[in-house]
DNA sequence: CTACCCCTTCCAGTGGGCTGGAAGGTCAAG
DNA sequence: CTTGACCTTCCAGCCCACTGGAAGGGGTAG
């Protein structure tokens, strides 16, 4: 059960290049070596980036993950940060969603009228350009 | 009718900073300058500007905004075009919500079922890590 | 003259999550 | 011995739309 970094980086799914930046971030904690430098890892390491994934999945940043992996490390029970992480998370994504929602109707609004549109005189581009009460 | 960079950035509501990178992405065209070397500008901007301010709040990009830009300075009429690019970023606005829409319904049931899953054993936090059958 | 604001150019940094590549060390197989 | 896969470090770049700052010139008011 000792690994060398892309074997883990292969379980993982990742490339030797992210398991290190993960530790450069702090995400992993530095591991032991052999004697000529290669980093070696167990499954703790396994399951530390399997949490990775998963709070990645549900859109957590690095940073945000960091935090929630070092309450961990220090003893404390991470849930009551993640709940809080969460609850903002999907607050974020509300919003988004309905930007996005309105984004969409104006583009779609836009489309329906464009025939009308093309070749407008004195603008660049009629579609883009008349006002929405137009056309 | 003849504006520093100053005064059209004031009335584009953008700075003079923005007008520069604007012109360095070709989407202004050089201005003449005075002797001084200060660029001077016109009405013709000023809808330009306009223009870029619209698509973008369309959610074209600059390249995008740039390339019908292109078209109607050489004199072919850029509306084909914008259809195509408003109809591809509609598609990619409906990819976008619909992956938002399932995330966001991940988070939900994780958030209804946080309570249960906090202090879980043997894992970094129960809420992340436990499969959505648990709970 | 100074003060002050505007203008010029060019270089560099922001954020997020990597990824590429150079230059070199290690280790087992053939 | 060589080959080749793997490992190490560090620096640099990607995407996007700016933004900051340095270093210097222009133009006008007092």
């Amino acid at each position: 059960m000792t690994l060398r970094i892309g074997e883990l980086a292969a379980r993982a799914g990742l490339s030797p290049k992210t398991i290190r930046y993960y530790e450069s971030l702090g995400l992993l904690p530095p591991p032991p070596r052999t004697p000529a430098g290669y980093r070696l890892y167990g499954s703790a390491d396994e399951e530390r980036l399997a949490f990775i994934a998963r709070a990645k999945a549900l859109g957590l940043s690095l940073a945000e993950i960091r935090e929630v992996l070092d309450l961990h490390d220090a003893g404390t029970p991470p849930c009551d940060r993640v709940v809080a992480v969460l609850d903002r998370k999907l607050a974020m994504l509300d919003a988004q969603m309905r930007s996005l929602a309105a984004r969409r109707e104006a583009l779609i609004a836009l489309r329906r009228r464009a025939p009308a549109r093309v070749g407008a005189d004195g603008c660049i581009c009629g579609i883009i350009e008349l006002g929405v009460s137009a056309g």
